[in-house]
DNA sequence: GAACAAAGCAAGCAGTCACTTGCTTACATC
DNA sequence: GATGTAAGCAAGTGACTGCTTGCTTTGTTC
């Protein structure tokens, strides 16, 4: 890992612990090994290093997809939900810190946007499809429906830490039971083998 | 107002601003339109200052409360989940920035907690009501859907303003939408009541 | 009108911030 | 061995931070 490199890994870590504001050139190149000077030298200013940072760690971000032709949505949905649910877990921190500075740092906003924004697309897509086949039988508004799921896998991640005695349950129960809700809602008949494995569990 | 509320207020908006670190002394001294001098003469401190402005904005927020006997699902459950948003978009701007520092600041935490926590009580507490009353036909983890519920909604409250390309539908008609997947997840039919306005307004 | 408290004002303190300058060291290339 | 480049180091810039001090003004109470 060359200087660079260290640099922008050192940002985004100083970032999510302590913010825009609280991340000082100088802890940010403490924590990179290097001297102060020459985080300058390559990025010119604060501004422009954390900017790149946080958009270097977005990118890096590349999201789970659900599959074209449904074929067991609960199984289907729920890796996905964890797929997500522990990407966003992962960099909890620093989406906190993100979503309370995008008025001061619009710039920074974008980033977040972007990953985001397509998987929510797959979502929604997803379910629509679920529809079409007539696997989901209820009339239902598919946006919506992702929204809500989306919503609350989100609050789930960054409320988590914060507001520990709200979740009681570990991640994946608590993911098992939103994505059951879910297909309940959209009307979605569990499939035999779903609800198979579901009796051996609770026996 | 007194010269003390007009600190309190002040320190909560700039906070609401530009969080703890942004919310200079001068800053919060000149939107109060008091000398900086007299701010610390009655707070000592900045951090006093504003863990009592925070305080005291938590403690503002009165929440309304379901129906101990549910008679519309549909109805309570909506005005309930109106009346909740309104509450969160109001102060969504503090809740991201308190949200990002509580790993900073943890005795903010404790304000945003206390409110949160009992309107969780309430909603999964009417969701059991409705399941033993046998207007919920499902079988479901009320603290599940109630936190399902309660992530989508506060996951609206604080994201439309930052990624407002995700929320197409309004806030009410977003809230209806999520209202009616979580009683359908939780097995309570519509009553006619509601389906003959829906049938209505479709047309 | 004397006495008191609460506010304003001007100035300053020590510390931190992003960023700059001038100079030295280390290593690779020719 | 000369040259160029990337890094380190020490020091300092001006602006801003939370907070203090000393003094003046204002309004209220008796």
């Amino acid at each position: 890992m060359d200087i660079r490199d260290k640099l922008l890994a050192a940002a985004a870590n100083v970032y999510a612990e302590v913010g825009y504001r609280g991340a000082t050139t100088r802890r940010i190149a403490q924590v990179a090994g290097v001297n102060e000077v020459t985080l300058f030298r390559h990025f010119g200013s604060k501004d422009a290093l954390v900017l790149e940072a946080l958009r270097s760690a977005a990118d890096r971000e590349a999201d789970t997809r659900l599959p074209l032709e449904p074929a067991r949505p609960e199984q289907e949905l729920l890796s996905w939900a964890k797929a997500r649910s522990a990407k966003l877990h992962a960099s909890s921190s620093l989406l906190r810190k993100a979503m309370g500075e995008i008025e001061e740092h619009p710039e920074i906003a974008e980033c977040a946007r972007r990953g985001r924004q397509s998987s929510m697309q797959d979502l929604s897509g997803y379910l629509e499809r679920l529809r079409a086949r007539g696997l989901a039988t209820a009339d239902f508004d598919p946006t919506s429906a992702a929204t809500l799921l989306m919503g609350a896998i989100f609050a789930e991640a960054i409320g988590r830490d914060v507001v520990p005695e709200r979740y009681r349950r570990g991640v994946d129960a608590t993911l098992t039971q939103y994505v059951r809700l879910l297909l309940r809602a959209i009307g979605v008949k569990q499939t035999r083998r779903a609800a198979r494995t579901r009796r051996h569990r609770a026996a």
